[in-house]
RNA sequence: GUGGGUGUAGCUCAGGUGGUUAGAGCACCAGAUUGUGGCUCUGGGGGUCGCCGGUUCGAGUCCGGUCAUCCACCCCA
């Protein structure tokens, strides 16, 4: 039997319209926040992301699905979204054109990881990009956009802030602290790794040993020039007034070389390991970076897999199942269903039953109308119909009751 | 990449120290005297016991290998 490959997964029903749902309420509640849909391509050139996301990152390090296309591109599948989305806003001269520019997106991306709970190799995100916008006030905008969609599905979460700096303020802590980590040769092999290549990480650091060094060393929030220090007691300010409880985390860094200024996580118990249930922050520079004109940006992105692990979806009755109770009314119901899928969803059986039976199988498909026709309905022209959640039951003319909802 | 757990029916799992036709619950299909769903009862279909090899008169059971999967490290959504 071929199956799928590891860490790839079908979404079938239910799960594929409780997917089909969330999509749904978050598009709406970005699109209340100004966010219009933007959709870029699954693969791209493999310099992208060495450009954005990092050489020192995992991600880029040893995630990424990378090959040779036939036409000797250097290509990979996309491990995460929003890189793809400064490219798009670049090459189609957004930058230059000015203004605000708000998109949100969702789909696959891809990372060559073992799997576990709550991580695939390819999985969904669901995420925002605000371009253009420097204010503090679209990072309180953007993590009540992330909120708000949370709220709406009951998820209980803990949300976690922290500064990156900018670059006046981060170059020279980052001095700091490679200095205080060489002064301390027992910190672990992977420190020393990031050290060299983005000592910021240290900080996040499992190792017990490491963590009790670290609570000596330099804190990056303690070396904030005058306008990051302000903007991220405004943005707690903003949080606080909105009655958005969070908690200052100097120690999330996140693994993506882009971030400047605000990064945020918000991380829920019930997923094992991987808590992080939505995480984002500013991207000051990456435009820049990729050969835009400098503008001020932030977004987040929302693991659909894991959101969807943590509440519940109960679909709702919908439309109308219809049966005959013998041989010669299936050509009827053929027909009328032909007539009702116009307007309305029709689970239509083509096998003759019990009304016993159509009853069960309405009931069990989740329809809300069970409609039967028999010998007495075809000789009177009329359906008889029970509305399965009401417990009602009626005979009409088929007109009218071709004119139902 | 490293470590641990698990592979028996569509799903969740039983199957002491090897022994005949491999079981349960759920799900599915059909019935329980006239055309009424969710509950109950009865019956039915459905399994190369992950795969390969070894030990044995005999392997779902023991041994080796392999594959898959889950969880964790790591990292992140």
């Amino acid at each position: 039997m071929i199956k799928a490959l590891r860490g790839m997964r079908d979404i079938l029903p239910p799960l594929s319209q409780k997917y089909l749902y969330f999509l749904q309420e978050a598009s709406r509640i970005a699109r209340n926040y100004g966010f219009e849909y933007i959709q870029t391509p699954l693969l791209e050139e493999t310099q992208l992301f060495r450009r954005s996301v990092g050489e020192s990152s995992d991600i880029v390090g040893k995630e990424m699905y990378q090959f040779t296309d036939k036409g000797g591109n250097d290509v990979v599948l996309r491990p995460e979204g929003t890189a793809g989305v400064v490219r798009s806003f670049i090459e189609h001269k957004l930058d230059r054109q000015g203004g605000v520019h708000r998109f949100y997106y969702h789909g696959s991306m891809f990372r060559y990881e073992r799997p576990q709970k709550g991580r695939f190799r390819q999985f969904h995100q669901f995420g925002v990009e605000s371009f253009g916008e420097a204010s503090v006030y679209e990072d309180g905008a953007i993590i009540l956009l992330a909120k708000a969609i949370l709220d709406r599905f009951s998820i209980p979460y803990s949300l976690k802030i922290n500064s990156l700096g900018c670059p006046t303020c981060l170059p020279p802590y980052k001095e700091r602290l490679v200095e205080f980590l060489r002064s301390h040769d027992d910190i672990c092999d992977d420190c020393k790794r990031r050290r060299d290549l983005n000592p910021i990480r240290v900080l996040d650091c499992k190792n017990p040993t490491c963590q009790q060094i670290y609570t000596q060393a330099p804190k990056l929030l303690d070396h904030l020039c005058g306008q990051c220090e302000e903007e991220f007691g405004k943005l707690q300010e903003l949080l606080t007034a909105q009655g958005v409880a969070y908690e200052i985390d100097p120690n999330l860094v996140r693994g993506l070389d882009y971030y400047t200024k605000t990064a945020f996580e918000f991380v829920s118990s019930g997923l094992g390991a991987q808590n992080a249930v939505a995480g984002g922050g500013r991207y000051d520079r990456l435009v820049e970076q990729l050969g835009g004109k400098p503008t001020p940006a932030v977004g987040f992105a929302i693991g659909i897999e894991r959101i969807l692990d943590l509440f519940e979806y109960e679909p709702k009755r919908e439309g109308f199942y219809l049966g005959a109770l013998d041989e010669e009314c299936v050509d009827e119901i053929f027909d009328l269903a032909t007539k009702k899928r116009a307007r309305s969803r029709v689970l239509l059986e083509y096998r003759p039953k019990s009304l016993k039976a159509h009853l069960k199988a309405a009931d069990r498909q989740k329809a809300r109308y069970a409609c039967i026709i028999g010998e007495n309905e075809r000789s009177s022209k009329t359906v008889w119909i029970k509305d399965l959640e009401r417990k009602e039951e009626k005979v009409v003319p088929k007109e009218q009751f071709l004119e139902m909802e």
